[in-house]
DNA sequence: ATCCTATCGACCAGGGTGGTCAATGATAAT
DNA sequence: ATTATCATTGACCACCCTGGTCGATAGGAT
């Protein structure tokens, strides 16, 4: 494993992006090391002179992930705006210039610890865990209250904003299914993402206190 | 085939359901039959007595769970309900009750499309196209716009509200998961529902409009 | 010339694959 | 009682893929 930190960043890369495809795509007991080596351009000697079994290998980009996370996005989110969608909103551009960074990252946790079907290394099992919490922490804690209805619980009314979102980020994934990032103006989908942002404020939010 | 549909009832039953718990779990190709025929109770040569090959299989449990679901779900929407919320309500009250009659078939349908690396029989493949499209038309059409606030648009309305009632029920799938469905009193959850789908009304439909 | 390290891919035993088929049991027809 | 038909089984097949090893290199440094 220090074999494989010694490596140019852009081998490196190559290594993990294939193997974090690999196991997003197949679970960790069916992802297969042959293919891991064939898409990254290395030798099948190589994964195992790197990391000393396929479980080391998977708990290296569970780690790895874990902290690319919490630096690309969760260090990044302004708690100081205290309007909910307002910081929901910025949250959401971190969270895309994230995943344009390294999509596999994403992928890869979004199928962790559903498919690992052996305990995790303690300190990675308590990493996700603390990320988990502070992550919902930082979504709802310092978030002014008297911007909403008076009318509505506003515990549901975040709920539901969140699964707005949510679900918009959800259908334009699959509407952009297959088309090469880079290739994709994302602006006018950004505009669109506004305006369905701005019928929330009008909804969930008091009268007076929609327009800024 | 014919073969099969002179079993009893059970035991089709119980090979159905092994199969489509199979392939929505693993996919077309890394399904496997060995586990099928285990789970189902019968010996490996009956599974390729009663259908001729694995891809014969999944046509026929496609053919199954598409006429599954128009039988029991789609042909009891209510259109005559103008109000798109409380469509929705019965809506999502009838696919409970078509996913506790059989959970599996609605697991199959959502993988199925995506794993299966071959084409389709043509009728197969119209019939699953023919229900999409059928299947949003009948949540959209002969709605009442006039319930809607005159300061959004209707049709972004729409959307976040499908989404926001979609987030409920997969944070409610989430939260239930692994626990057996008979074992559940679902009471306490529908009259969560209900009151987001209040807090919803509210939301999203004009002043005057909102109680009955 | 001697080490050290990086790299490859053929190779391994083990396990799983979809599918077949001879054997057997069961049921009905003669 | 005998034969014919059907239902059912699981051992078996050839094949493929698995995670992991290891001897063979090559190259650079000493």
């Amino acid at each position: 494993m220090e074999k494989f930190k010694g490596l140019d960043e852009e081998k490196q890369q190559k290594i993990l992006d294939a193997a974090l495809l690999e196991f997003a795509e197949h679970g960790y007991k069916k992802a297969s090391t042959n293919r891991i080596v064939k898409e990254a351009g290395i030798g099948k000697g190589m994964l195992f002179y790197y990391f000393k079994s396929k479980k080391d290998l998977y708990e290296f980009l569970a780690e790895y992930s874990l902290d690319f996370v919490v630096e690309k996005y969760f260090s990044k989110i302004d708690m100081a705006e205290s309007d909910f969608i307002e910081r929901l909103k910025h949250t959401s551009q971190l969270k895309f210039e994230a995943q344009t960074e390294n999509k596999n990252v994403f992928n890869f946790l979004g199928t962790f610890m559903l498919t690992a079907d052996f305990k995790l290394a303690p300190h990675i099992q308590k990493k996700y865990e603390t990320m988990q919490q502070k992550g919902n922490a930082m979504l709802y804690e310092d978030v002014d209250l008297s911007l909403f209805r008076d009318d509505v619980d506003v515990q549901k009314a975040f709920k539901l904003i969140r699964w707005s979102i949510e679900g918009y980020q959800n259908e334009l994934l699959h509407k952009l299914q297959g088309q090469s990032m880079a290739s994709i103006d994302f602006d006018p989908y950004w505009e669109e993402f506004y305006e369905y942002l701005e019928i929330l404020k009008k909804s969930f939010y008091k009268e007076g206190k929609r327009d800024q």
